[in-house]
DNA sequence: CGGTGAGTTGACACCGGTCAAAGACCGTGG
DNA sequence: CCACGGTCTTTGACCGGTGTCAACTCACCG
C-alpha cells in the first residue's frame, strides 16, 4: 500500500506565489489577490503510488501540482477495471470539480505518477471566497471547467464510438513524437478503457505492421502517416 | 428540415425575471443583479425538431429553457449515429460550458424535443460580465458546472463499462414510473448509445421475460424488484 | 390500394473480454 | 555468480455482446 500515514507539508509563501501565477487558472489574478493563497498554501512531496485522494474522500483541499504528474482516475466494475480520467502535470488543478461543485465526495481516485510529485495543496474554503470575490479568477476558473468538460466529451466519444486500434494510434501519435519509454500495459489499459492483454496484443500487431519500432519498451514511430490513418484523421 | 429561416422572439422582462430568479443557476443572485439580464432576454418559440443551434456554431448566445425540452446530441460516425448527451427541461441551462469556455464553437447539437419548446436567450457578453462579477453567481455557474461534470463522468463510466442491458433498466426505471409512452426507438437508441435495432431486442427480451408491459409505446414496470437488479444496483 | 416509415426478427461477423499457461525481465539472497 | 520468486508481458483458445444487413410485418395515409 501506499505511504498514507505519515506525509510531510511544509509552507513556502514565496515559492506558492510564483507557481500560482505562473498557472493557467490563477494566473489572470493580479499578485495581491494570490497573496493571500499563498500564504495558506502547504507543499506536498509524493512518490510514485502514494495517494492524493481516494474516490469517496470529502476534500477541503484543492491541488496544484508543482512537479511530476497526477493521475486522476476511477476504479470501477467491482474493483476489477480501472479508467484513467486525467493526467495532470505541472502548473495544472486537481480536483477543481470536486472542491467547487459542492461538498459531494470525490469522484475519483487521485495518485502520483512519479516520484518525486510535488503539489500545493490548498484550503478549499480560502480558495472559493477568493475566486468567487475576484471576477478574473472566476473567470478563469469558469474558463478551466468549461474546457474539461469539453475534454471529457471528446474522450467520451473516442471511448463509445471508436474501436481499440484507432484509441491507441491516437495515443502513440500523441505521446511517442520522439522515441519514448512506454507506460505499463496496465497503465495503458487504464488509459484506453480497456485490459493489457489487449494492450500487448495490438502493439504486437502495429510492429508487425512495421507502424512502430519497439525494444524494451521503447517505442518510436515508423509509419506516422499510416497511424494517423488509423487514428480516425480519417475521412470516413 | 426544420425551419431555421424565420424565428420569433420577443422580449419580456418581467417573465425574463421571473424564470431567471427561479432558475437554480441564477437563483441564487439577488433580482438586483438579475434585473439587467432580464432585460436583454428574448424569448424563442420552438416545435419539435426546431434547431436551436448546431455543432460548429460560435454561440453568443445562453440559453434557459422556459417550458418544453431541449435535446442536446453529438453526432458521430460520420452520421450514421447519435449520442444524446442529455435532455434540459424547464429551468434549466443549456450551452452553459461553451458560453464560458471561451470563444470555441459549440461541440454539440441542440433541438426542441416537444411543441411547444420556449428558451429564453441571453446574450453571451452581458451573462458573462454580470456573473463574473457577482459572487453568488459565479458561485452557482461554478457549481452547476461542477455538477454537469459529475454526470458526464457518470455517463461516461455507464456507457463504457455497463451493458445494454443494465442501461435500458436505468432508463425505464428513471423514465417509467407511472405508465409511460416511449419515445421511438430511434431516439432510445441516441440516449443509449446503441442502434434501433438492439433496442428492439433489449425491449422484447424484457417484455418476454414479464419485466414490463408493452402496449402501443406505452411501457409499465411490471417487475421492478428485477429491473433495478438487472440495472446493476447490484451488490458490490 | 399502394407507399412510406417504424418496428421486428434472423443470420452473421467481429471486436473485446476472460482464463490459463508460458515466457521475459529484475530484484534479492544464498 | 547463480538460483529463486515476483511482476509484467505475451500468446492461444474460447465466449458473449454488439453492430450490420436484409427481409418481413404492421400501422398509418394519401
Amino acid at each position: 500500500m501506499a505511504a498514507s500515514g505519515h506525509v510531510t507539508t511544509s509552507p513556502d509563501p514565496a515559492r506558492a506565489l510564483e507557481l500560482l501565477s505562473h498557472s493557467p487558472i490563477f494566473g489572470g489574478a493580479a499578485p495581491a489577490a494570490l497573496r493571500p493563497l499563498a500564504a495558506l498554501g502547504r507543499f506536498r512531496t509524493l512518490r510514485r503510488g502514494d495517494v492524493l485522494f481516494r474516490s469517496g474522500d470529502i476534500l477541503e483541499t484543492l491541488f496544484l501540482v508543482s512537479s511530476g504528474s497526477v493521475r486522476v482516475y476511477r476504479v470501477v466494475r467491482g474493483g476489477t477495471r480501472e479508467l484513467t480520467l486525467h493526467v495532470e502535470g505541472p502548473r495544472q488543478l486537481v480536483a477543481g470539480a470536486s472542491v467547487f461543485g459542492g461538498d459531494d465526495p470525490a469522484p475519483a481516485h487521485a495518485v502520483a505518477l512519479q516520484t518525486p510529485t510535488e503539489v500545493l495543496c490548498l484550503p478549499a474554503a480560502s480558495v472559493r471566497e477568493q475566486v468567487f470575490g475576484t471576477p478574473a479568477l472566476a473567470a478563469a476558473v469558469i474558463a478551466a471547467l468549461a474546457r474539461r468538460q469539453a475534454e471529457l466529451l471528446a474522450r467520451l466519444e473516442e471511448l463509445v464510438f471508436s474501436e481499440l486500434g484507432e484509441r491507441l494510434a491516437v495515443y502513440l501519435l500523441d505521446h511517442a513524437a520522439a522515441p519514448h519509454a512506454l507506460p505499463p500495459n496496465s497503465d495503458l489499459a487504464a488509459l484506453l478503457g480497456t485490459v493489457p492483454e489487449l494492450v500487448s496484443r495490438k502493439l504486437g500487431e502495429f510492429y508487425r505492421l512495421g507502424l512502430i519500432e519497439l525494444e524494451r519498451r521503447q517505442v518510436r514511430v515508423l509509419d506516422r502517416a499510416e497511424l494517423e490513418r488509423l487514428a480516425g484523421r480519417r475521412g470516413r
